[in-house]
RNA sequence: CGGGGUGUAGCGCAGCUUGGCAGCGCGCUUCGUUCGGGACGAAGAGGCCGCCGGUUCAAAUCCGGCCACCCCGACCA
């Protein structure tokens, strides 16, 4: 590629509004262009580094022996109501009709096409399969941001697993693991795994890829000596064990709670430092519409809620906080003296951090009354134990102890688990050894294209660009003709762009009628990993100057020898 | 959806409070001088001032409505 030819130049200016580097160094280099909120344009620098990427991924998913498919992105609506995701996916689907009225909408994911197609697959000796595509998603995000890194449009490779059995997902499951390290490594994204929640996804097992990033919109807890890492809607951490025996021993003899006037008593803390309850003696009471249905919270008074951890607990498709006046109407109290002593007309989830607690405080549904001695297990009717609370960086790991480090990351890949939900929903069965019917057990595993190229983005560049690796670069090799009107030096620079074509390195040749300055810097804010200027001065000594962009080196080496030392310099790893 | 902000030339912006010829920098075109780290001079081209309506002799500017985009909070690859 000529950069004469080039259609979309570089900026000389940041753009407007691009937040994260990423964004902003992929506009302005020119990979990228905005069409509306969530919507990019791919430009052929950006499609370059978007093959290399999806060859990478490509190729680790063949090894795996997985096979490449290619689905409609637009699908019939009906197949997702027979899986129930229609319902759970909301809003988030974006959803038309044909002229003949039918519904239809665009792909989120392709669990339910795939397992489509696996209603073909007759008996056990076909599993198990690996099936994968690289295709664009659709997904209605209620707010877009940093460019590529939450878009509703995006390409996705997506590959799901068909097992007979837990022991053989748990084989495919592995293999996929394994798999994504190698590609996160190639791509050169430093990413780790973590475990994650299952989402809509349903399912047992998750784990997601992170690369650590300020642009990262995921917080995740990681174990600095044991290597746990977990999503914050996932994690935990070992509690130090709270004593209630002196408080046991002051209620000896009562039966129940005991009723305290706290006029004007709003928080957790009002209640901490006007009462001496301390936040940990005390019983958090949220009240939070679970699936429309009203539904209290518990929590120890010093945790706060991991919003995800009660979905997960709850099966629920979405929950929002309760409004102050449905939670007066309910309990008769506002939020400030609520407590779940007594109530029997709604479900209570209670923490784990709570259970066998003795001697705590609550609010008593009555505005500026609270209740103390609370025995959690004999005073309330708690109907489901999760783990719930969001756990706080510095807390102890759970299993070693250490105190947990927090670190923001761009999640670029996520493995799940998904259990016979799909595969049952559609029918899908083949045939077992002997002769008995068999659901076969899925896993799916997806990663972002455009968000990993962000994140590659994010992880290499400095002042002056981009600074891809070598394996995704848009290209290996820029050749830099500064000496414009030298004929020889464009003969030469000619000559070499033609030589390293032919000794199939990806070269570009910037060949504008251009000052060197102008060269220098879009070489380096387009991020090629080498650069050859060729001109005048040089050549005079029979030499071109190989600089390479990471680190700055440069090497002056013979014409004659270019190609060979740019083809050693690109087979390091 | 809630809160905040912005829409003026390809890009970045000023002008708006106080209504009166639509501007600046970069980029672009032509000519000349330059030419190994984003050159200089001269002459040009380029506008639905987001859209619709209102007020006014007169609206980029004031008023109303709508739209789009960005940022901060609830979702995911």
């Amino acid at each position: 590629m000529r950069w004469s030819q080039l259609h979309i130049p570089t900026l000389r200016e940041d753009p407007a509004d691009a937040d994260a580097a990423s964004h902003r160094l992929l506009l302005r280099a020119g990979f990228i262009r905005q069409l509306m909120a969530g919507h990019y344009s791919l430009l052929p620098l950006g499609i370059r580094v978007r093959a290399r990427v999806m060859t990478i991924i490509r190729e680790e998913m063949n090894r795996i022996g997985g096979q490449e498919f290619l689905l409609p992105s637009m699908q019939p609506a009906q197949i997702w109501e027979k899986t129930g995701r229609l319902a759970v996916m909301g809003e988030e689907m974006f959803r038309l009709r044909d002229r003949r009225g039918a519904e239809m909408v665009l792909g989120v994911t392709h669990e339910e096409i795939f397992a489509t197609l696996a209603l073909e697959l007759a008996s056990y000796r076909e599993l198990p399969q690996f099936w994968y595509q690289f295709q664009t998603k659709f997904r209605d995000e209620p707010r877009p941001k940093s460019g590529l890194i939450r878009v509703r449009e995006f390409t996705m490779k997506d590959s799901y697993s068909f097992d007979i059995d837990e022991a053989g997902l748990d084989v495919s499951f592995e293999a996929h693991r394994k798999a994504y390290e190698r590609i996160f490594a190639r791509l050169g994204i430093p990413a780790f795994a973590v475990q994650a929640s299952n989402g809509t996804m349903g399912g047992t097992d998750s784990i997601e890829f992170m690369c650590p990033s300020g642009a990262g919109e995921d917080l995740v807890a990681r174990c600095p000596s044991c290597g746990y890492a977990a999503n914050l809607e996932k994690a935990t951490s070992a509690l130090a064990p709270i004593q209630d025996a002196a408080e046991q021993a002051e209620q000896a003899g009562q039966t129940g709670p005991a009723r305290l006037d706290t006029p004007g008593v709003r928080t957790i803390e009002d209640l901490a430092v006007g009462y001496g309850l301390a936040a940990d003696r005390q019983i958090k009471t949220l009240v939070q519409i679970v699936d429309g249905e009203l539904t209290l919270v518990l929590l120890r008074g010093d945790h706060p809620l991991a919003d995800q951890k009660l979905i997960d607990a709850t099966g629920a498709a979405a929950i929002r906080p309760a409004q102050p006046q449905e939670i007066q109407a309910a309990l008769g109290a506002l939020p400030g003296s609520l407590g779940a002593v007594g109530v029997t007309d709604y479900p209570i989830v209670a923490d784990l951090a709570l259970r066998g607690r003795r001697g705590m405080s609550t609010g008593a549904n009555t505005d500026d009354v609270h209740l103390t001695g609370v025995d959690v297990e004999r005073d309330i009717a708690v109907g489901t134990w999760a783990d719930l609370r969001e756990v706080t960086e510095g807390e102890p790991c759970p299993r070693c102890a250490t105190a947990l480090e927090f670190v923001q990351a761009i999640e670029v890949g996520h493995i799940f688990k998904l259990g016979r939900k799909f595969t049952t929903a559609l029918g899908v069965t083949v045939t077992g050894p002997d002769r008995e019917t068999i659901t076969p057990i899925m896993g799916s595993y997806g990663i972002g294209i455009e968000r990993a190229m962000a994140a590659i983005a994010e992880t290499h560049h400095d002042d002056a660009g981009l600074t891809w690796p070598v394996p995704v670069a848009p290209a290996e090799v820029t050749v830099l003709l500064l000496s414009v009107r030298d004929e020889a030096a464009r003969a030469a620079a000619d000559e070499l762009y033609a030589s390293l074509l032919d000794a199939r390195v990806d070269a570009l040749i910037d060949d504008r009628d251009v000052r060197p300055g102008v060269k220098y810097a879009d070489a380096e804010l387009t991020g090629i990993p080498f650069r050859v200027s060729v001109g005048s001065r040089d050549l005079a000594d029979g030499v071109v100057e190989v600089t390479r962009r990471a680190t700055g080196e440069k090497e002056r080496v013979p014409v004659a020898q270019a190609v060979t030392v740019l083809q050693g310099l690109l087979a390091e790893r």
